[in-house]
Parts: structure tokens; sequence; C-alpha cells
DNA sequence: TAATATTGTCTCAATCTGAGACAATATTAA
DNA sequence: TTAATATTGTCTCAGATTGAGACAATATTA
């Protein structure tokens, strides 16, 4: 056990999602001094299962504890097998190698996709990293390694999930407007819905409770306020 | 490298799915003295991507080249680490443990599910395993470790699948009866479904080139042939 | 009190789905 | 040669779902 208590050759990357600004973002990393963006990640404790590492590193990142979380992919080609990354990273820290060095090895990753209230996170960066912050999906930095297609890819799952799991609701407070949802939706999938069919299609499923009217001050009708069943009372 | 240029803590495991006899079956290897039944699986060298690894290991249990692959889930927790179980086998092929420890170390294992087409294959033992052989799923053996939850996960996304991707007839050989591929879809999703609804619905998807009938001898109507657009002609 | 923007809901046509019906075979039995 | 039988290909029809627009009901500002 020379990898510090990890596990080698087994990493995991998260894509977190919030949705903020009409806008669907991501949490990216920076790290120190070598201008280099990347998903927040972590390796996995020779004790501890997969799923619990991910959560672990989420609490770090976010502050949150029960988190809407799933895994979409193993990332395992060579071609992401770049050790140079790496020590870059580590020279940028003046992190001697020493004790280090199952770190330039090569790694298989497990590709996770969170979805969070926006409101509830403070983005807080790591040891290595001297910010952690959000990016709209269509304004990313270039990220290192294969980072990019692990994105790509927890969006494609995400869209393919979205009507099957029910899952927008995760993205918004507990308490929410059927416009609010309807953006999610919209910005999830890249698209404009139409208003009335979204609503009744959403209504029918059955899954939200209907509050009390929300007084905006707009100039406008004011509209309910909905939870997913099973949030509140 | 004390691990035979293998990865440590890395593994596979596949489901390799084929039809016949009107059910679905699976692939289950069983290993010499033990009495212990498993999925397929094996190990990922050090200079090799993840895919290619499952791939290789078809090729050796299968024969088969070019296999409609899926990877679905990535199994990581504390519960599936039994080195007794793995020790067990080694003894019973009379292997010392000596160079093979890594073996009893922990791994998460990516788990793929491969679709075949039954008849296209000789199943094939490896050096520990006295046989590999076609089970229906409703007449599995008991698996060892967590097999049978990797199965049911497999089941679950290749059900979720059928209909997204389009994956069934991957099952059949290149020529097949609007009925073959009813039962394929029936047998996947364990429901009857009825015969005019599945075959417009199939037609109207225009996947399928439709060539001459085929004369079965039985006494009735004969049926077309129908083959996926891209194979054959 | 009128004007404006947005919301909740309705309607209507177009499409899709589930279920049964029926003519068209390919063979066997009479 | 003809009738009987099982299965296939396709159609119809009712019911459900979807996409698009329309309209009355507000909450505020002018």
């Amino acid at each position: 056990m020379d990898s510090k208590g990890y596990l080698k050759h087994i990493a995991y990357d998260s894509v977190i999602f919030g949705f903020s600004g009409e806008k669907l973002k991501i949490l990216i990393m920076k790290y120190h001094n070598t201008g280099l963006f990347a998903l927040p990640g972590g390796f996995v404790k020779h004790d501890e299962d997969l799923n619990d590492a991910v959560r672990r590193g989420l609490k770090e990142r976010t502050g949150l504890d029960d988190i809407y979380l799933e895994q979409f992919y193993a990332f395992g080609s060579m071609a992401r097998y770049k050790p140079e990354v790496m020590e870059a990273i580590m020279k940028a820290n003046n992190q001697t190698l020493e004790g280090y060095s199952w770190l330039l090895d090569r790694f298989i990753s497990v590709a996770y996709y969170a979805l969070i209230n926006y409101e509830d996170v403070v983005p807080t960066p790591d040891a290595l990293s001297d910010s952690c912050d959000w990016y709209a999906l269509d304004e990313l930095p270039n990220l290192m390694l294969d980072h990019s297609i692990i994105v790509a890819k927890a969006l494609q799952t995400l869209r393919e999930n979205l009507e099957r799991k029910l899952v927008g609701m995760n993205l918004l407070p507990s308490l929410f407007t059927m416009k609010e949802l309807q953006q999610v939706y919209e910005a999830i999938l890249g698209e404009k819905l139409h208003r009335g069919t979204f609503q009744r299609k959403i209504l029918n499923l059955g899954i939200l409770r209907r509050h009390e009217k929300q007084f905006s001050g707009a100039a406008n009708k004011a509209p309910f306020l909905y939870s997913f069943e099973g949030n509140l009372i």
C-alpha cells in the first residue's frame, strides 16, 4: 500500500449540474499555475465503496450531503493516459513525486453526474486547485484529458433519463413554478417546448403537489408554486 | 508490475445474451471442483483499452469478433470483496498463490452486456473452468459474488435500450421472420405483445429490408424474411 | 380605470396505440 | 380435387396522446 490508502488505477470524475440564469451549468476546477481546467474528481480508498468515495468528494466540493447522483460510464481508453499532465500539476504545487508516483500510472475513471440546487452550493476548491466555479455548458473552457468527452456523455445520458426518471426537479429548490421547471427541461434538451403541452403532460404525471400562489411583484397573473411529491408536507 | 501485466483492482464481467428456444439465455462458466458458477470475466492489460480487453475476452469465450457490446455499470461496493472465493478457485486448480496474490485484492468490476446470434457461438471454457454453457434466464444456477445482481441490472438496461437503440436484431441471424423478432422482444420484455401492433410499429421504423418468403414446410401461409438494414445487400 | 404581460385551461386536429377482424396462403386430411 | 387448419399480412375502428393555437383570468403599472 504505497498509494496513501487509495486503490491504484481507479479514479472517478463528476459532472455536477446546476441551473441558474436559465442556463445549465457545471462545476469546473482550475489547477494552480497550470491553466488546466478539470472536472472535480478523486480516488477510492482501499476500504471504501466506489459510490461512497464519490459522495465524499461531492460533499467536499459542494457542502451537500443528499445529492441526486448517477453513474453513467467508465472511461478506460489508453488515449486518456497522459502522465505528463499529472506531473505538471504536481510540480506546479511544489509536490515532490516521492510517494506519489502511483498518480502517474494509468487510471480508469468512473464518471458520475449529479443534479443539485444551485442556490444550496458553495463551490470549494481542493488543495491542488485555486478555484471551483460554475460554467455554463456553452461557455466551458478547454478541459484537460478527455473531460470534454465526459461532459458530452453526461449531458447525453441526462437527456435520455430526463423523462424516464423524472429527474428535472432535482435542479430546483423544493418550491418552484411551472415556468421554472419548463426552463430546466428546455435547458437540458436544448430546445423550446410548447407551454400548454408541457404543463398538461407534467400535471398528468401526478407527481407534483400544488401550493399557494407566488406573488412575484411582476405585472401579471401570479403562478402557482409546486413541490415534487415527497418533499415538504 | 507484479500482476502479470494486468491492472490491479480492475476487472470486467460480461453478460452474453443469446436467444434460442423462444428463451433469452446467457453464458455461464463453472469453475473446476468448486461448484461455483460465474459470469465470463477477466482483467485489463496495462497497455490495453478497457473495451478492447472485453472484446478479447468475448473472442476467447465465443469465437466471435464483431459483437454488439455495451457497458452498463461499474460495480464497486465493498460487499463484493470476498478474497476467500478467489482463493478457493485458485486452490481447486492446484495453483500456488505465489505471484497471484494480486488476485486476492479488491476489485472494481466494469460490467458489459453483449448480444449475439446463438447459432454462431461455440462456448469455450478457460483454464480455470470446466464448462461454459447457455442457461435460460429463468433457470440460472446460483452465481458467485454479486453476479446475480449484475445479471439483473444487465437485463434492466437491455429492456430500457430495446426500443431506444433498436437492439433486438443482434440476437437473430441476418435473415429472420417477423414472428422471430417479436419473440425476441417478448423474451426481453417478459410480456406478450399484440401481433398486428408490433408488426406495424417495426415496419414503420423503416429499418428492415423485406426479402423473399420462407417456405418452412408448415401448414400455413409462409412468412416474409427480413434483414436489418445494413446487413446483406 | 385602462393597458400589459403572463398564467391556467380549453379546444381541435393530427397522430399514435391497442384490439379485433378478415382475406390470403401453404400444407394436410378426406 | 376439395375441404380443413394454422398462420400471415393488412385493415379498421375506437380510444388515448400530442402539437398548436385561443381565450379568459389575473397582478401590476400607467
